[in-house]
DNA sequence: CTGAAAGCGCTTACAG
DNA sequence: CTGAAAGCGCTTACAG
């Protein structure tokens, strides 16, 4: 019942476990082991159903061939896609991937980080939440490689792959003042972090570029924490305060959907009475009648750029403290909620 | 730059590793260390940030505390929302998850079982593909604690959690009866798994049940690996072949999805012209207008019961030879699209 | 109360 | 071409 060992290998076959090991990682012909040999022991270790023991290798090499991929939440679409993307392309190059959720929480990070690192991962995918400042320094400090994914942590120097909010949000309401909107309403959460503030900026900057008054930006801020409940009340009171308005431009697609909600407690319709757009895609706002204007990320092209990264900084084909950041162009998919105002 | 390990903490402290072992393990009541010297080397762990290095201690103790989470897809909303919870509650226990996704492909199967068996995994919880009962049976031979979850492996006795798709079949059937539909027609996938056949089966039954003639049981069966479009497609010849049918029953959610499609193709209204109901609920589903009447999942019933199971066995509360079987109801959601029949 | 030492299963520099 | 042996960092039975 006992797990069997190159030891035993070796020992059945008269030969060394320095031989089964060359044999094992393809370094036969490099270290000189005779075909003959080789084909003895890969016999065996077939026969056998022998696997090397990773925790002895880990320990002695100090290389799990593994990464870490920490995101806010495995359970939601873009998360659950950039995953199995990273993963599918790490396997690739035969690396594993080992995932956890933040569920956007300092603490719960700072452990994941603290915990992959004893397990020695090679290296890092992070979506970062507001207060691991200090963490990141020092992963950056012990020049353990990583890059943060859909986030920055400000006046930090990283390694990232992030999108651009900025002008995602810049041209998802260039596309409403150029349907002939005018009193758009922005509806966002409280927060510091670059993505939101960036979407923030780009939403107020093509308002100004477009020569509308600043009295009519219109903006709700939300607490993140807070229920769906009550969320949702405040926004059926922003929209109800604000008749005038005539789009509305949600900030993240959990708020996209809440707002569909909301309007519809209205009794408004997208977008007879009021347009629509929000920034993120998800299956809901593709499939719903009317089907929902978005700025999407580009899952497979975040995903794949962020691992590669991660990759050549594990191999030292790009020094970490060579930073780089890839920028990401979100997609502008326009649908049915937000067409050419008539009038 | 060096990592720090006991030995460092232990010579610094003019004391032997084992003391220092036996305070990170909490044993210094047990092994009689002083309070004294139990407070000198937490103090000094503190200080240095020294953190055990796990590849070591699993080679010793041949357990890794670790779990791996075999699903089919992670990018998906219930396996991704299953994994969330499964590594909420393991962490509770001290257990890290790995988890990784199948993509229903055999190969990709065998392989992820055993590179988790060479890291060690205390444990699995696994989504079983079609062809991998003899991995399966292997790891029940060699006492490897495992759960299967969501579906089984024909003719193998193991400890699972499943749903019980016969009842959800049946009751959600019985439903459209109820409200007054009698020429229902079940769309499905070709499968020997058992949570479809089961799922044909309770939609049969409960047809029986009622008395209606076996000729108004319309069954369309497509290929899970085509494409959407051509999945649509022969939907839309199904509908349009059968224009008696007053309800359309979809066994899984992406079917029910690309059913809707397909139902605005054919210009049929629901529920006006057609009732629907599916099984497996969605975010969509929810949402969409009319809502869609389905028979759900309890993400977290199955996600609690799966890892609860697990631990017991790896704990030895559970014989593994004692196999489990958790049969967890599925909730019937009524909603706006099979409303009680006019006429 | 505490320490010296074996051993988990590998990799690899060194020796022949 | 191949082998003996050190050492990665822990845990734990044993000794005192």
């Amino acid at each position: 019942m006992k797990k069997i060992s190159m030891k035993d290998i070796a020992r059945e076959l008269n030969t060394s476990i320095t031989t089964v090991s060359f044999v094992i990682n393809g370094k036969s012909a490099e270290m000189g082991i005779s075909p003959a040999t080789e084909k003895k022991v890969r016999d065996l270790i077939k026969k056998r159903g022998f696997n090397p023991n990773s925790a002895a290798r880990i320990l002695r090499t100090g290389k799990s061939k593994t990464i870490g991929l920490i995101v806010e939440d495995i359970g939601n679409y873009f998360f659950g896609n950039v995953a199995k993307i990273i993963e599918v392309e790490a396997n690739k190059n035969g690396y594993s991937v080992f995932f956890s959720s933040t569920e956007n929480n300092d603490d719960k990070a700072r452990q994941l980080i603290n915990k992959m690192r004893n397990s020695s991962v090679d290296g890092y995918i992070i979506t970062a939440t507001q207060g691991i400042k200090d963490e990141i320094l020092k992963l950056k400090k012990e020049n353990v490689p990583f890059v943060l994914i859909d986030r920055l942590i400000p006046d930090v120097e990283t390694n990232y792959v992030i999108l651009d909010n900025y002008l995602g949000s810049y041209n998802l309401t260039n596309h409403l003042i150029d349907n002939g909107y005018r009193k758009i309403g922005f509806i966002s959460i409280y927060s510091e972090m670059s993505m939101m503030t960036e979407r923030e900026k780009g939403f107020q900057k093509a308002i100004e570029d477009a020569g509308l008054p600043a009295q009519e930006r219109h903006v709700l801020k939300v607490n993140f924490s807070d229920s769906e409940e009550k969320i949702i009340k405040s926004m059926v009171k922003f929209i109800k305060a604000n008749p005038q308005l005539d789009a509305l431009f949600f900030a993240t697609n959990y708020l996209g959907v809440m707002g569909i909600d909301a309007l519809q407690k209205c009794h408004l319709k997208i977008p007879a009475d009021i347009a629509v757009v929000s920034f993120d895609d998800n299956d809901l706002f593709r499939l719903l009648s009317p089907s929902i204007t978005v700025a999407a990320q580009p899952i497979k092209e975040i995903a794949i750029q962020s691992i590669d990264l991660l990759l050549k900084v594990i191999k030292k084909e790009q020094k970490q403290s060579m930073t780089v950041g890839e920028i990401i162009k979100p997609q502008i998919i326009i649908r049915e909620s937000s067409p050419k105002r008539k009038k």
